[in-house]
DNA sequence: TAGTGCATTTTGTGCAAATGAAAAGCACAA
DNA sequence: TTGTGCTTTTCATTTGCACAAAATGCACTA
């Protein structure tokens, strides 16, 4: 059977992004919830939860079965077909080639080799792409503040991509919002919320415990961000919880996008650092909860001032 | 010569948004600068000046010309042909379509004519505009944060602020995000950004005290948004910012159904503590403004459950 | 020397058809 | 009932082209 250079069976129909964000969060979610080999998956269960119809639901458990990951029953519907723990979602399943160029232009830009005023169309045939693909990621670039339309023609980034203020800013902001947090009268600890946020890290320190790297940056991106969104979903104010997860989507791709990766034993502390404070909150100590939290995201601040952070 | 329903020269042929801009901009220029009637325009002058090219310029002074605030020289060039003082840009220019229907989307979902979830083939035919027309909408909206793509199909207009809740917490958040605005380290009054603030707030007390009613309802939103946009600008912080600023356009979905109308005395009151607040702002006294301000908050919240608010 | 008027080139927008993907419906099986 | 497998319908993205608008160059003049 024929492979592609990604290891993707070359002889899957090309998915499409939805189907591959979808097979990531079902395979997410088999493996936080420790499902047992032969557990049956239900099509419609899995679109309810996901706010989605069955269609790319199905596409989607296609491309785990291309992966050995499912298995149809002899009859009928499928079933899980092996252990997912050890599996990294990253590892096998397409990238999507949007992502790689809103890299591959961010590095572009930071090495000087993108000038600072450019055209679409002078974008176009650089990447070797659609206009459309052109507008969309300048679009991208233009929410997230690093690019600004001229007037007339062109497009302009930003003096500093990923700059030092930016980032200054961005952890103000969140210290702000996340202690607030925890400071809102409605503030319950939803142990139905945290519980699954608690377990994730908990492997995660294992992981790190047992020697063995981290299986992709990515993983500990979303495990950060299922922390620090978690707790302001127990704020019982739903601003509050907009604003730390429009925060961590802002940061997401220029994070991924970053070059240098952050160490072991920061990220051991980092984790350690969640844990304590989780266990703060379940313990409804939320003012000592708030002590660790302002602590925490101060020294993630100064830490990592143009690279990547908890 | 034949007029049409704005006013326009009929004959002119249809400007682009970017001509329309200039003539608007290059008006005000006029006008603040004190030009004299007679003065030359230039063109490369004005081009620079905006950064663009000669193009869009020499289209926005033929605008400016057709509507006779500017005439030619008897040999070449083009020279200001009346007094502009008393001209009001918004009268002689002609009107967004684009803009207009994005007041009009806006009301209709404040008033439940729209569903919450909508879709781009749904809207085409109901507002009579192509593909792209809806998309652009759409995404306006969505970069205030007032919908958002649904994975799949579809659009999803913000949670209202309707319902005793969700007013609470708006106000929680925005006490948050406004105060840690003032607190903020980079905070530094910017006259530039605060002068204009107060001189709106000072014409709408005094109109107020003529005992004249306020031209429109809209026009205390506008300077009520001006003022809290205004602080958080000053914050040097733009995710701060732009949290206020969403807050804002929030509101204004909720109120472009327009019907409830704040009481004079609590108008009156809400400018005197705004101006208050700019007051102690520009002394420096950063502490006391923000005491005024949650304040402020916490009365116009206590105030105005499910209606208009300051 | 800077500005104008016009011509040319470059760039971006709008539209319609074609393609691809998701939603919705239905018969049937466990 | 709930789920599956398939079909049909609806919806959205892509693509290519025609057109509109902005940028640029040049000859000419005050």
């Amino acid at each position: 059977m024929s492979r592609d250079t990604t290891g993707q069976l070359a002889s899957a129909a090309a998915a499409s992004p939805l189907q591959i964000d979808l097979a990531r969060r079902i395979l997410e979610r088999i493996r936080d919830s420790g499902w047992a080999v032969g557990t049956r998956v239900s099509v419609p269960d899995l679109a309810r939860t996901f706010g989605v119809s069955r269609s790319p639901v199905s596409a989607a458990l296609e491309l785990l079965v291309a992966q050995g990951i499912l298995a149809g029953f002899e009859t009928r519907g499928l079933q899980l077909a092996r252990d997912v723990a050890e599996i990294d979602p990253e590892d096998i399943l397409p990238s999507s080639p949007l992502e790689d160029l809103y890299r591959r232009m961010m590095r572009d830009r930071s090495l000087g080799e993108l000038p600072q005023d450019v055209s679409e169309a002078e974008l176009m045939p650089r990447y070797e792409v659609s206009r459309g693909v052109i507008r969309k990621l300048l679009l991208r670039f233009a929410a997230e503040g690093l690019v600004q339309r001229l007037p007339g023609h062109g497009w302009r980034f930003a003096e500093s991509l990923v700059g030092e203020d930016a980032y200054r800013e961005s952890y103000e902001f969140r210290i702000v919002v996340e202690c607030a947090a925890l400071r809102s009268p409605m503030f319950r600890a939803d142990p139905q919320l945290l519980a699954p946020v608690r377990r994730a890290h908990e492997r995660i320190l294992s992981t790190i415990l047992e020697g063995k790297s981290l299986a992709s940056g990515d993983e500990w991106f979303r495990v950060n961000a299922s922390f620090h969104e978690g707790l302001a979903a127990c704020s019982g104010n739903r601003f509050l919880a907009d604003a730390v997860r429009q925060q961590n989507n802002l940061r997401r791709l220029q994070e991924s996008a970053g070059f240098e990766q952050l160490p072991g034993e920061r990220l051991e502390q980092s984790c350690r650092e969640h844990l304590a404070i989780l266990g703060a909150v379940e313990a409804g100590e939320t003012e000592w909860a708030e002590a660790l939290l302002r602590q925490h995201l101060r020294q993630a601040s100064e830490f990592a001032s143009p690279a990547r952070a908890p």
